[in-house]
DNA sequence: TTCCTATGTGCGAATATAGGCACACAAGGT
DNA sequence: ACCTTGTGTGCCTATATTCGCACATAGGAA
């Protein structure tokens, strides 16, 4: 493999990383649409102040949000919509792994069955 | 946060965690367009087999490849093309990175200077 | 058949990295 | 002076990654 591939490999790695944490997911979701401040993330997450500065701090190490600061808050928001792609596909592929478990349990169960 | 949003968001991360290590982003690069066997990814990535094929059983389990068994080899191709969107959203995230960054080289040279 | 090779995968151990928690500190507002 | 907000630090635990080795399987050759 080129070692200019690989330096690239590695970056997106480091990016899609940055989304890979179930509280990560969730600031995601809940910057959808808005931007918000630490303590609201905190709260609606259900984490700890700390904690999801920490997050907060691996996603803007990794490019996917940004900051504005006004007085005491901190305001985060999504840097580019595309980052909410990366969600839809994964719904997409856990719909089609549920699709695939429903076709196996319909081939067990040939006609008419109910239960 | 809702128990069942927080479950969503486990699998979501889950599944963002499969690609989320340079080799198998370089995996997923590789199948954009062909199934390829271990022996043949693991001789283009320059890793070893049971290195490839680890990567590869996390991705499997993360529903983000599918396997076909050919005699001796097994090939493995991308289940959803939608993965790809993940590599190129990534790029995309590294292209604002650098576009920001000239921008502010550019304010930092004002006129015509060269060097 | 028997032997041999190639391929893929599981297992165990060592190392590296990430996550979470508690605390303290800086900055700004009242 | 006091409180709130956000962030940094140190520590511990859990998980991921890599490697070497061994094993099962499938195919070909003698």
């Amino acid at each position: 493999m080129d070692h200019r591939a690989k330096r690239r490999y590695e970056k997106q790695a480091r990016i899609i990383a940055a989304l890979a944490h179930p509280t990560r997911v969730a600031i995601a979701d809940l910057l959808r649409d808005e931007e918000l401040c630490v303590q609201d993330i905190a709260d609606r997450v259900g984490a700890q102040r700390p904690n999801v500065s920490q997050h907060l701090s691996v996603m803007l190490r990794g490019g996917l949000v940004q900051t504005r600061k006004d007085g005491l808050l901190v305001f985060y928001s999504l840097r580019t919509p595309c980052i909410l792609g990366f969600l839809d596909c994964a719904c997409r592929v856990l719909e089609d792994g549920v699709r695939e478990d429903a076709e196996l349990l319909e081939d067990a169960r040939p006609r008419g069955a109910t239960r």
